[in-house]
DNA sequence: CTGAAAGCGCTAACAA
DNA sequence: TTGTTAGCGCTTTCAG
């Protein structure tokens, strides 16, 4: 038998399709198609019947209508930023455990692309609109402010948010920790003059990478010059250029024995600045980044590794756990931020210093 | 039997109750907040009444709702096999085209992961739930059959098909002639023994690349050996597994002058053997991608350019407006297969071959 | 100008 | 075991 085409093709045949079909009505055909709660059963022609009409008239159920009645869409919310114009690891990383995460737990994934995180928190709110059971901020930078004007209806999760809001559960990765193992590592290799490439202020992750390079250098007695430190923003552009800048202003003096970069996107930035001046890592200096993204991987870059997979995983989880618990009238199990274990990765852009002190050229 | 009382904040003010408060009824708010298609105006004492009353109850249109009775849920489905372990950078380039494009069409972007596209094929109708408007396939591996299966009141668009498929609009690249004129380049600056590690047998875009090699060859009166082509997966791992195999397989013969990769992630696997051996690029060695992904882009990989980006923006595009056609029950305006331009991008892994013939060690 | 009523497709109490 | 009856929250047509 040819599977038969409908001849109505804007329209899916519905329940009352199948039920008018079949000689029954729509909720006995609910009842067959769609496993219903209730322990209705039917009797096993009818029940034969309503299959046979859904077949012949390719019956679908309607997600939105069936998310409509049942208050659950089965689909998970993602805000984040836009990557720009240059493609974020980082974010791409953790988008994937989201996603993996999700189609394990049956969830779908909707991306919402935000222009910036001000206007995004009141956008937050209208985003949260049923077609969603919760969302996840993919590192939000919002104030206590926001937090009050985030719909109560619907849970929120954070992955490494800037702060933490009433409400929203944060995960993340114990950055500082990382830092301190990294740079505890590279002044053990010999390093003295380690040059930070910060993030940009009002980041707590760039923050946390910071107290953790100067936490390590307190702990050997060393105290890094201010100008050892300079900021800049995540990405590779921002690396180059902020490197450059500073061989610049400070030329005749000591070149650094190592770079340590507030990620891997800066260190690699670093590394076109080194290669167009004819400085070699590790030779010339060290090099070493943060987060182990697919770049670092490649590129042979020594890094901390952040789980960042780990953390998507770990957000859907949470969101999902929250949103069955509120279906369930449970109360919500929400609990403190979750923080993840972060470690030094040893690749080839970090070995011991020269023996000899170069001179910025 | 009553209303629950609004300190439920488990839900959300609905129109109802804003026209309760307000003392009108809820079409009136629906006029009023959500501009109603219908000329229908209301006295400006009344709408103030009702903005007021929606402020105070802090309403929010159910999306859910809205997009059930207008049939239309402003948002596009992406379906796609999950990157798995290893990040895939041609699907997160193309990925963010199609987020940034969504979001700047108004609309948001659901993402299903698939386990594999032939499971995939009888998904896809169930995915096509009412929960999406259109859906972008992201470069299906589809047999003519599938077609048959899929919804029709549905619009499709996929990105890099295998197969043009009746009804999905195909959007494409031209990848015969990008490796075409890469491999041309190649031979121009004095390279004969070219080899080139292809993708899987089954896969289009491989088929069009072993195409533009052969063609390039042919054209300078040549004839790559049998050998020169190599099989494989689209991976890192495959790249650097399938060099380290066939280099082992051809001891004791010439070294390729370079090698013409069916992607950038295999280049970079390849990149990975020949580091491992002591082999130099370009001094050894030239090594040639394709897509230019970001990988290439810092790994100053030379490559054959695909707009990935621009795949993505033009599938939205495309499918939006058929989205559009349908609503409005205009005949659909879906073209034929789109196809863009590739171009050869040159780095410094490419270079002239060594005067002097090495040997696989 | 405003409200009543019907319906989008489905689920879930409650009767029969 | 089955059908009836209400919604879920919103839109739209049609009366008043």
């Amino acid at each position: 038998m040819a599977p038969k085409p409908t001849t109505d093709r804007q329209r899916a045949a519905t329940l009352a399709d199948v039920g008018r079909e079949a000689g029954v009505s729509a909720m006995a055909a609910s009842a067959v198609l769609n496993g219903a709660k209730t322990s209705t059963r039917i009797a096993d022609d009818t029940r034969a019947r309503i299959l046979a009409a859904a077949e012949r008239l390719q019956y679908r159920p309607n997600g939105a209508a069936r998310g409509l009645a049942e208050q659950r869409m089965h689909t998970l919310g993602l805000a984040t930023l836009l990557p720009g114009d240059e493609l974020n690891q980082y974010f791409l990383e953790v988008f994937n455990g989201i996603v993996e995460a999700a189609a394990r737990a049956g969830q779908s994934t909707t991306v919402f692309a935000l222009e910036d995180w001000r206007q995004g928190a009141s956008r937050l709110a209208a985003l949260c609109d049923g077609r969603i059971d919760g969302m996840i901020l993919l590192a939000p930078l919002l104030q206590l402010d926001d937090a009050a004007s985030l719909p109560t209806h619907t849970p929120f999760v954070a992955v490494h948010a800037n702060h933490a809001l009433p409400g929203v559960v944060n995960i993340e990765s114990d950055e500082e920790a990382g830092a301190l193992a990294m740079v505890r590592q590279m002044i053990a290799l010999g390093h003295r003059r380690i040059l930070h490439l910060a993030g940009p202020t009002g980041s707590v992750g760039a923050a946390r990478r910071v107290a953790g390079w100067r936490r390590a250098h307190a702990e050997a007695g060393l105290e890094p010059p201010p100008q050892y430190l300079v900021p800049g923003e995540f990405s590779i552009e921002s690396g180059r250029v902020a490197l450059e800048a500073w061989l610049q202003r400070h030329r005749g003096e000591p070149l650094p024995q190592a770079i340590f970069a507030v990620n891997d996107a800066v260190a690699l930035g670093c590394q076109q600045t080194l290669a167009a001046r004819g400085l070699r890592v590790p030779e010339d200096l060290s090099l070493v980044g943060f987060d182990d993204t697919l770049l670092a991987r490649t590129a042979g870059l020594a890094t901390v590794r952040q789980p960042l997979r780990e953390l998507g995983h770990r957000a859907v989880e949470l969101l999902v756990q929250r949103i069955e618990a509120r279906a369930a009238r449970r109360p919500d199990p929400a609990g403190p931020t979750q923080v993840l274990a972060t470690e030094p990765v040893l690749r080839a852009s970090l070995a011991a210093p020269a023996p000899t002190s170069r001179t910025v050229a």
